[in-house]
DNA sequence: TTGCGAACCAACAATCGTTGCGAATACGGT
DNA sequence: ACCGTATTCGCAACGATTGTTGGTTCGCAA
């Protein structure tokens, strides 16, 4: 995602308005690598901007999902997260505590696939699910130190 | 997932009966690898026992998820889809129409993943996302027959 | 500065996918 | 056949997201 003043210009340049909602919004999403769901996003919002309707959140999600600025993720049963790093990159899932973080993989081309017959790929995504170290520690592991 | 004969005794073996709701769903979603959503199976199994309930066909959906003969994918928003293939394998999805198929990858093992700091990997999900041979040629198609 | 139209909000209602609940029913070990 | 318990099913409720409408605010181009 591009900083809040290139948003801002990009915004009025397809005709829609730079609003102090959208503004914070912006603000909020720049670098944000949380992958939050749109909830969070109204929580952290509303602390900024108290009385920001969730219905302006979403509003805005999809605006900037459609213009190629946000990429929505559906990576578990539930709400969607944002991301607003558009660089190549794949995910890490917690069954613990739900977190996602990004990670990058490298070597993908050489990776051999059977059974595309005809089928056009356009994107590629790799999620990698399991424990982040929080929730390892807490529970079941077999390298925790003694009893 | 198992045949349904073997699905039947692993029920009776920790206490869940085999009903004739529970059989009608063992047949239809074995060896089935249309990706089925539970509204499609509910359908599915209306069309051999009408009056069967959805809710049945949910609660059966996730028995047998946890038992580890059914996979769930949250590969979209939207509905879930259970998967009876439990082998190593990954999937396509048609942006297009929504079909998932299978797809075999190997060499997996060798891509150099850069980002994992202490997390601890379970399982690895590769989604190719694009279009079907029949979406491909219904539109923007580059290699389509002349006009 | 003014004016048009877009965006906002509040307050709902509605949709979709899924689960909670409770009364009636049926499986299956004895 | 009997009985305890699991299962079924219909309906209500849920969480996430979107539609609507009417009144107000406000960006921004002229
Ligand atoms: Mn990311
Ligand atoms: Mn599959
Ligand atoms: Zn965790
Ligand atoms: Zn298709």
């Amino acid at each position: 995602m591009r900083t809040p003043q290139e948003l801002s210009t990009a915004f009025r340049a397809i005709g829609l308005k730079v609003t102090p909602q959208r503004q914070v919004l912006f603000s909020l999403l720049h670098q944000n690598d949380a992958h939050p769901s749109a909830e969070a996003i109204h929580l952290a919002a509303s602390a900024v901007m108290p009385g920001i309707s969730l219905r302006t959140v979403y509003q805005t999600l999809n605006d900037l999902v459609s213009m190629g600025e946000l990429q929505q993720l559906q990576l578990t049963p539930g709400s969607a997260r944002f991301d607003p790093n558009t660089t190549d990159h794949h995910h890490l899932v917690c069954d613990g505590c739900g977190e996602i973080r990004d990670v990058y993989v490298s070597g993908l081309a050489d990776v051999d696939v059977c059974g595309l017959d005809g089928f056009r790929v356009a994107a590629t995504d790799v999620v990698f699910r399991g424990s982040c170290p929080t929730c390892s520690s807490a529970t079941g592991d077999p390298s925790a130190p003694h009893a």
